[in-house]
Order: structure tokens, then C-alpha cells, then sequence
DNA sequence: ACTAGGTGCTCTATTTTGTCAAGCACTACA
DNA sequence: TGTAGTGCTTGACAAAATAGAGCACCTAGT
């Protein structure tokens, strides 16, 4: 327990409990996705990826626990609910952009041997 | 599969794909710990936050299979090995730095307790 | 010399985590 | 009328991460 997120006498390091964060399967693709805009629950999914229901809820809730997320219902029996981002959320744009950035440069080089089916 | 990683017919997108490997499990924790310098491996793993010696093990080599990690063995009976990132690597401190902005901006707002200023 | 603890890393068993599939209650479109 | 879509939960299952032991050796303390 170095960096001792939360587990003992470490002083508690944000940038730890944020890793610990976006390394949750599916969330850094759940923000990627809102980042472009409000999505509904199913249609988040599969902008995502394909993640399923179930993992897609409990990240949804964390999210929205932590104030990164926002979500309206908006109807409840046709149901209809959109999750947006908060202004916590939206700033996250600059990981991404990170991200993005980082993997123009040096993910295409990594992957050479990938499935040549499309790779046109 | 909007992004399509590499599931079907979708173009490829460098971006999924680097999300998708900064999610794993310690990764991000791991560069994070190589960007302060070279390592050895039980001492990654208690720098890490205490990630058991399979798992590590696991995505060491993933790093380095991908270039981002170099490996190199100092001597193999007095066992002694050093991780280091190589320059593409490297780069992903803008991500790490991205991430840490973030973590000081937005992450105390969820758990207001931190008293530490590491990681400069 | 001898013990205790450190190095890197693999193996097996167990726990944790994520996924699949079905289902509810209802609307919209064909 | 029927098919497909909406959001989301539950229970059964598969995949991933963990603990912990162990190997073969070195270094430091006593």
C-alpha cells in the first residue's frame, strides 16, 4: 500500500483514487461517449462498446455518486432517461484529449499485426 | 460496436483501443509509478498499491509486448530485473498529468480528507 | 554459520468482478 | 396485431484478480 488509496495510513492521494476510478471496466468509454453529448441508457451501451446492462448500471450509479454524471428520467413507463455529464464530468474532456492525442501518436504502431481484415 | 475496436467491420479506432488498455486493471497505476523511474518488480508492485505478483506479472508483459515497457534483466540468479517505460511510454505522462489536474481539481470534492502533494 | 528477509516470478485455489439472458411494463411504428 | 424499441433489475454463470505458497538464490544481522 504505497500510494495507499483508501486502504490504510497512507494520507490519501486523489490522483490514486482517480486512477482507481477510470480503470473501472467500461468507464472511461461511458465518458468518452457522453462527452459528445447526452445518451440514453441502451443507446449508451452500445456507443460504448457493447457493455451489458447490469455492468453498465453499476457504473452509471458510481458515476452519478461521484457527481461526474447526471440523470434525468425523463419518462418513467415509455421509458426514457438521459445521462449527461455534470461540470466535473465535462472536464474530463482533458484526459481523453490525452488520450486521443497520445494514441494518434503511438496505438497504431503498438497494433501493426492486427486482424488485417480491414485494415485498409 | 460503434467504436469498434477490432470486433467487426469498424475502421479502427487507435483511441477504443488505448482505452482499452489503460483500463486494465493496475496499468495506469503502473505507468504512473514508472514515470518516477525505473523499478524493480515486487518493488512496482508494493509502489503500485500493493498488486499481487500474477497480475503484475501479466501486465508487465502486456506493456512490453506493446513497447511501452522495457525489461531488462540484470542478473537472473541473484534475481534482479528492471521495468522501465521506453519513449512511447514515456509519453503518456500527458495522460498521467491530465489525469492528476483533474484528481486535485475535482477528486477531494468526493472524499475532502487528502493532505499530500505528491507526484510533482 | 545461521537466521531473517529480500530479489523475481510461477502455480493453484479462492474470491471478486463482469457478462449473459430473461423479463417487466409500456410506446411507436408497420 | 405484432415486432421492436425504451430503462433497468435479478439470478446463474464465466472471466479476471487475489492470496499465498514455493523456488533458488543473495545480503544483512547476530
Amino acid at each position: 500500500m504505497e500510494h495507499g488509496g483508501n486502504k490504510t495510513s497512507h494520507p490519501y492521494c486523489p490522483v490514486y483514487d482517480s486512477i482507481e476510478l477510470l480503470q473501472e471496466k467500461w468507464i472511461l468509454h461511458i465518458v468518452r461517449a457522453l462527452l459528445e453529448g447526452p445518451h440514453g441508457f441502451n443507446e449508451l451501451g452500445r456507443a460504448v462498446g457493447g457493455a451489458n446492462t447490469t455492468t453498465l448500471s453499476q457504473r452509471l450509479d458510481h458515476l452519478e455518486r461521484l457527481g461526474l454524471v447526471d440523470k434525468t428520467i425523463e419518462s418513467t413507463m415509455p421509458p426514457r432517461t438521459r445521462y449527461e455529464l455534470t461540470d466535473s464530468g465535462r472536464e474530463l474532456q482533458t484526459i481523453i484529449d490525452a488520450i486521443d492525442a497520445w494514441a494518434r501518436k503511438h496505438m497504431p504502431a503498438c497494433k501493426k499485426h492486427e486482424n488485417e481484415g480491414a485494415a485498409a
